[in-house]
RNA sequence: GGCCCCGUCGUCUAGCGGCUAGGACGCCAGGUUCUCAUCCUGGUAACCGGAGUUCGAUUCUCCGCGGGGUCACCA
């Protein structure tokens, strides 16, 4: 039997990391024996739809190499759910309910006053005759559909990941199948949709756990199969038991995106998050993770942190790995993409040999910017770095000087010969290296990390270094 | 609070009765070195607690403790 698995995002607002993971291992699942995976808008709920969110979700799945093989709206499908609804009234899973929001709020007030350990749907309308009830709904009276959850019953379900599970209907409510507004809730409309849609195998958040005991009802109503399903564990912030928050960094798909995390290695991350091949290998492209991926070696926790950290790791490690090139080209794709001004320089291909200085410190894309202006541009140069290396001011104007004749007259501009002729004037000057390179550094890009000093002066170019250094001297002349 | 789930280094995890409890990130130290980064080497650090089963428990059972989820005309 083929493998068929879904993602069920809502629209309802920006594509949160987290259901990228839980998509990215559906995907997987799906696509190790050539099976399907299929895209579902649940957008059921109206009032919670988020204008355009359906649009940027979808683009940035795809912009993390993820795609689908069918796509379904479930609000195109309302016919589905009331037609199937019927089916439950019919055979008495379901009840009409024409009990208004008040008169439940007004129960759910006297529940808690009376300090029951949780609120309930007090079954009014339960018992309800049929007839009755369908003469009201025919004379136009506003109505719900309800499950009719039987009472106190053993549900024992097998979790794919987490194993056996009882849960007994007792502690079930009967909880709303169809809105009043004609919309099936979730309930209703996940078990009709992964059945009409031959879902063979449901992995979704640990969240769903307590819905289920209601889904193996629904199924056994419709006298349908029910798919395989797995929990998974839920993503939280390293050191809080909180899910991932905005205060401690991003949480939308598209936003790490933005930030110059590469694709290949969010999904490298994510999927190390409750799942690992057991073996220690741990740099994975998608292709060897659907092959590798199971469900048996999915995780049994609850919660996994989300360490940023080690995504910045990831991030780093996809980077050094890549070509100049490619690197590149990707840099250049991605400041397109997000409107990010990079020199013009930088943007030739020319571009490439600063690049090629800076790649092993690039965590993330936008970082670039920051390690290449001074390529670019020319530094502000804070006198305390300037002479801090230096015994004295006047020995660091020294050393500037040294330099500035030791590079005037050279009519060749290379890493090796500049390499060689500043150690003879070291030799014969009596420079430390430290205080001679470091001053230089400083002189010619106002920061104290950088590149290799060589390389660094070769790509800026005699000209460029001639007149920093001329800048430098001016600015301790001057204080 | 009721119900359900979970519990190995700080973090992600390996382990499926007997291991010096392994790997990765982080951190620390050393090497390379003019700085930063990379790279290499080494190190740091964990079985929530208590009973029970067993010749032997990280591993099995129970209780406790801790954490999480869920209790809507939201998904």
């Amino acid at each position: 039997m083929l493998i068929r698995t879904r993602m069920a995002p809502s629209p309802t607002g920006e594509y949160h990391i987290g259901g990228l993971r839980t998509l990215l291992y559906n995907y997987a699942l799906a696509k190790k024996d050539g099976g399907q995976f299929i895209m579902r808008i649940e957008d059921t709920d109206q009032k919670r739809e988020v204008e355009g969110a359906e649009e940027r979700l979808l683009v940035v799945i795809k912009d993390y190499g993820l795609d689908w093989d069918e796509f379904y709206k479930q609000s195109e499908r309302l016919d589905i759910y009331k037609e199937y609804a019927q089916v439950l009234l019919k055979n008495d899973s379901a009840y009409y309910c024409f009990c208004t929001e008040e008169r439940l709020d007004q129960v759910r007030k006297e529940q808690q006053a009376q300090g029951l350990p949780r609120t309930f749907y007090d079954g009014k309308c339960r018992g309800l005759d049929k007839d009755e009830a369908f003469k009201r709904v025919l004379a136009g009276e506003s109505y719900v559909i309800r499950q009719k959850i039987p009472k106190n019953e053993e549900i024992v379900y097998e979790d794919a990941v987490l194993g056996k599970i009882t849960f007994n209907t007792a502690d079930l409510d009967d909880s709303i199948l169809m809105k009043s507004d004609g919309f099936p809730t979730y309930h209703l409309a996940v078990v009709i949709d992964d059945h009409l849609m031959n879902i063979t195998h449901i992995l979704r958040g640990i969240e769903w756990l307590p819905s289920v005991p209601k889904h193996v009802l629904l199924y056994k109503a419709f006298g349908w199969e029910m798919p395989v399903h797995a929990h998974l564990p839920n993503l939280k912030e390293k050191g809080a038991n909180k899910k991932l928050s905005k205060r401690f960094g991003d949480v939308h798909a598209a936003a790490f995106l933005e930030k110059g995390y590469l694709p290949e290695a969010m999904l490298n991350f994510l999927m190390l998050l409750g799942w690992n091949p057991g073996t220690e290998k741990e740099i994975y492209t998608l292709e060897e993770f659907v092959k590798d991926f199971s469900i048996e070696r999915i995780h049994k926790t609850d919660l996994v942190a989300f360490d940023r950290e080690k995504l910045l790791w990831f991030n780093g490690y996809y980077i050094r790995g890549m070509s100049v090139e490619d690197l590149h080209k990707r840099i250049l794709e991605w400041s397109k993409k997000f409107n990010v001004s990079l020199p013009e320089g930088f943007v030739s291909n020319s571009g490439q040999m600063v690049l090629k200085l800076i790649q092993e410190r690039l965590k993330t894309l936008n970082e670039v910017s920051g390690l290449i202006s001074y390529f670019y541009e020319e530094p502000s140069l804070d006198m305390q770095k300037l002479t801090e290396f230096a015994k004295d001011k006047s020995a660091a104007k020294e050393i500037l000087n040294s330099f500035t004749e030791l590079f005037g007259p050279l009519e060749s501009w290379g890493t090796k010969q500049l390499d060689e002729k500043a150690h003879l004037l070291l030799q014969e000057k009596g420079y430390k290296p430290k205080e001679a390179f470091m001053t230089l550094r400083v002189a010619v890009s106002g920061v104290t990390a950088t590149p290799p000093i060589f390389e660094t002066l070769e790509i800026l170019g005699k000209e460029k270094v001639l007149t920093r250094l001329k800048a430098a001297t001016y600015l301790i002349d001057s204080q």
